[in-house]
DNA sequence: ATCATTGCGTCATGTAATGACGCAATGATA
DNA sequence: TATCATTGCGTCATTACATGACGCAATGAT
């Protein structure tokens, strides 16, 4: 044991000699100081960085501390004797290798759609990031007048919805439940309810993003059936770090969902073949529906498009949103909720002819 | 001016005793050095560092660049008797402060909308910044088994189309003309035209982001009428660095937009009543269309909702897709326009009754 | 009241960081 | 082809920096 001993202890030398690099371990102590929120303590830092072998007294450590703060936006707090260390909540994210312009307008592009599709809990955390962009992409036309946000233009293709108010310790809490498989007990405010109602124990499965409403899939206590909430409807959210989560067997969330739950149903594909006038047809040359689609003209000006889809809700709306613009030819099934559709429309409209 | 010159000296003084920092040197640096496609030499990092404050000699950057090329994953390729640096193009990206949970997994929801809705080419700047959030996920619940993917899932809104092909040199050009404002020439194939055309001087306005479809708006030559280039239909682009850019005056991206083009206009204000059926409006109490919204249960099991919303195409693209879920009553001229879309839907479904 | 922990001041020490200098290699330019 | 500016790199001397060790005072937990 003995040379294996000493082997392993020259080694670990070694490493001490290359890793002894100052600017290294700045780095990686910056790295671990956490954002607004949390906080760190020196000592913690001592024995994280002893796990990336930066081995060093905790005298250094806060000696880096002090130093460092006088560069970054470092806060911290006295906690009777120990101080705790933390990013201030406007710090700037600083990216090794630094934002180039073209990444800064991809995060400008970002920004502006996801504001109106993720919840606002969700942009907030990449807020930073967003903040950057547009640094950079200031800086880098300094000289010029224009603004790249006079430049840029995002065309969205749905309507614009409120998003449901979030709150921020709730999102938290039961992204890290679910992260971390931890059941949880919660107030709850159910649909059309003005009062809450209290869940003892909830098993987070899973989280649901559709468009600005967010869903957990979660069973209670010991039952098998999933079912899903609306994450904007808790109030409080506490964990039972006492009891260990209950998961049904071979749940998944995608059978889940394409099993019709949130009238999302997934099929298989089907064939279809649509006739497109001549000016909604234009972009699908562009974007084609599916790589096999073909498009060809008809006698009477319009487009034929066939096309292998998945059989989705989705492709309804789609096609429903097109509106007198196109004309579902096959399969007959889609093509008679077409025509089932333009009856009940007729006679929701009362034409009569 | 000589004390003045003295106070500056001493302030000079102060600040390079107090900046005199390797790490911080070392951190610039690591910012400093582009990503891969890009290079740069140790002389330009040394005026560089110069205007952050860091006057060190060319052979302390030579060093530097040495001693960091062992850590983070750095290429060199020698040009004569110059080195040239950069970030190898799979670096991953290191934030500072570093990624938490939270905020990965908002770059790993951001991804799964953002991949269907951003030109391909877009998505790939941002690529690092996801790999990133993956590997925060991944290393923060390493004890277990079941992966974040499996438990969140996006439900887009959109049919699924497939994205034009971008060659990613048109596109850097085009940004690039569009930040600096400088004219180019381009070869472009027009729709429905097999061949390509030349076009001698491109002034470059604006960009719109329309699902997949990136559009240059752009004016010709000395002209002032703007003209609509899809990206993807240019295949090659070449600066005009001696030409001046020619506008128009007054060109506005937003007043184009909304006049018309694009299929995407911006009304004013509209007071809307619309009958939902129940089920349909069951998430319009959760996400509602303006804050003046007002839900109301109807004496035949409908919902009578009554917003003040912007006229656009949106809207009625979006009242189009509930199909017979939703009766429009006011305002009558939108209401009449659903009656006429209903009388063209029988017709072309050939319905008589 | 006791103890463990922490921050901080200080000091000694070794070494890491830096500029200076010279040499050789390279490409640009005349 | 000759010359020159530029660059990388090896080496050396020097300084100041980074670090651990130690002690003291403050603080909260027990």
């Amino acid at each position: 044991m003995t040379p294996m001993y000493g082997r392993l202890f020259l080694v670990k030398l070694l490493m001490s000699t290359l890793m002894k690099d100052t600017s290294i371990r700045r780095i990686e102590t910056l790295r671990l100081i956490p954002r607004a929120p949390h906080w760190i303590t020196a000592s913690e830092l001592v024995t994280k960085l002893d796990g990336l072998d930066h081995l060093v007294s905790q005298r250094t450590i806060q000696r880096d501390l002090v130093e460092l703060s006088t560069i970054f936006p470092l806060d911290y707090e006295v906690n009777g004797r120990t101080h705790c260390w933390r990013w201030s909540s406007n710090a700037e994210v600083l990216d090794l290798p630094g934002m180039n312009p073209e990444t800064a307008l991809s995060f400008f592009l970002a920004e502006q759609y996801l504001y109106e599709m993720l919840p606002p809990a969700a942009i907030e955390s990449l807020a930073p990031h967003f903040d950057k962009a547009r640094e950079v992409l200031h800086q880098s036309q300094s000289k010029k007048v224009d603004r790249w946000i006079d430049k840029v233009r995002i065309l969205p293709e749905t309507q614009y919805l409120l998003p449901p108010l979030l709150k921020r310790d709730v999102i938290e809490s039961i992204y890290t439940a679910l992260l971390e498989s931890k059941p949880f007990s919660a107030r709850y405010r159910k649909k059309g309810d003005k009062n809450r109602s209290s869940y003892e124990v909830i098993n987070p499965l899973g989280l649901v993003f559709r468009y600005r409403v967010v869903y957990l899939v979660a069973t209670l206590w010991k039952y098998d059936d999933p079912i899903q909430f609306a994450l904007h409807r808790f109030s409080s959210v506490t964990f039972l770090d006492d009891q260990k989560i209950h998961k049904p067997k071979n749940f998944n969330l995608d059978q889940y969902i394409d099993s019709g739950n949130f009238d999302y149903r997934e099929g298989g594909d089907i064939k279809i073949e649509l006739l497109f006038s001549k000016e909604a047809a234009l972009h699908l040359d562009e974007t084609p529906l599916s790589r096999d689609q073909e498009l060809s003209n008809t006698q009477d000006e319009r487009v034929r498009l066939t096309a292998t889809v998945r059989n989705t809700d989705r492709l309804r709306w789609w096609l429903r949103g097109f509106g007198h613009l196109v004309e579902v030819i096959s399969p007959s099934t889609l093509r008679n909720e077409f025509i089932e559709l333009t009856k009940l429309n007729a006679s929701l409209y009362r034409i009569e002819e």
